[in-house]
DNA sequence: CAGCACTTGTACCTATCGGTACAGTCTGTA
DNA sequence: TACAGACTGTACCGATAGGTACAAGTGCTG
């Protein structure tokens, strides 16, 4: 049997968007094996637990790729306001401009929720409470968490109406707005 | 055979919490069939075309529902910030403080927008116009349909984020800043 | 009470699901 | 070059999916 050029790191990311476009139901292992180019020997080579590895293989390197490209620098040592610029460029740029599904969003909305929940939940929690201490050392007070809420939900909720209304750019609208509310403090209501 | 006491009309609020907790896929016959109480031949025959016809009589009950309940009243005679606040308090109650979820915005991250695309687009973009409406009103201008826009997101992401949590609460406080940041015009910024 | 349209449970269909078994094949190491 | 272990395609498994067919039953209308 020749030997196919990928290593379960490289099948990864295909795995992502596979189950961004047809979902952990749809992806069924003839879809994934289509789009990988793997047989079922090789899959269960890589993911001996199936398609459940699969699917935390991926929330792992998302949350992993979140937790560098975003948290970490969020708790930095840089400006306040130049680390939640750079949250929301990267934001913009992960999500494609609202071209692309955050996938743990699309399973906490899921019944996967109940397989994955603490990885969904660490996630969010992760993505509030680094937000919260950065707006905090930006002046917001009391309203860090809160706002910080707001603006985790006011992005996720972006996501679902760019892909209800097939239109990327409210997506882009909105992240511009949510990026306004956190500038200044003064207008963050107590 | 015996008959059985449902019509038509008292299947699909059954239905719609089946879809909810089941996902579209994994509402399973066998599933809806435990939880209605309706055996295949009655299912089939109160919806012909299957699974596809009876989430569409949910999205419409739903749709409706919103109709009469928001969009409608959005859209009324009364004072604009009476009209806001009615808005605020149906989707409080209707998605039980953050414990239910909203079909439309699960089916817009699911592969089932493809489904039902046109029917989620318009259930937003009808919210997105109503609430626009009444911003204006209250004299948002033209930040009226970015922030409707921005809101309607808050919502879906606040029902993302208390599920993802699992902390309902965080539902009514995201949701108790937004109706702030409609009430005064002043801070909506350009 | 006869007839008829509407309901309903059951048996059955094919397709596909996730997963397993395993015999082959390749490649790094000695 | 020989062996070990990682890799891979294929055949196969039981379970279940959505959907169809239909006979049996029900209750309204005349």
């Amino acid at each position: 049997m020749p030997r196919a050029v990928a290593e379960r790191g490289d099948v990864v990311p295909v795995l992502a968007e596979v189950f961004r476009s047809h979902g952990f139901d749809g992806a069924s292992l003839a879809v994934i094996t289509e789009h990988t180019g793997l047989g079922k020997g090789s899959l269960y080579n890589f993911f001996p637990r199936g398609k459940d590895e699969m699917a935390e293989a991926v929330l792992d390197e998302v949350d992993a790729w979140f937790q560098t490209a975003v948290y970490l620098p969020l708790r930095g040592s840089e400006p306040a306001t130049a680390r939640l610029e750079r949250m929301f460029d990267e934001v913009e740029t992960y999500f494609r401009s609202g071209r692309r599904i955050c996938l743990f969003g699309a399973f906490a909305l899921g019944l996967e929720r109940d397989r994955f929940a603490d990885r969904v939940r660490a996630y969010f929690t992760d993505w509030v409470d680094s937000l919260a201490g950065a707006l905090a050392d930006t002046g917001h007070g009391r309203q860090s968490r809160p706002l910080a809420e707001e603006v985790v939900a006011g992005i996720q909720g972006a996501l679902v109406l760019a892909r209800a209304l097939d239109d990327p750019d409210s997506f882009t609208r909105i992240l511009t707005r949510l990026r306004r509310s956190v500038g200044d403090p003064t207008t963050s209501r107590a």
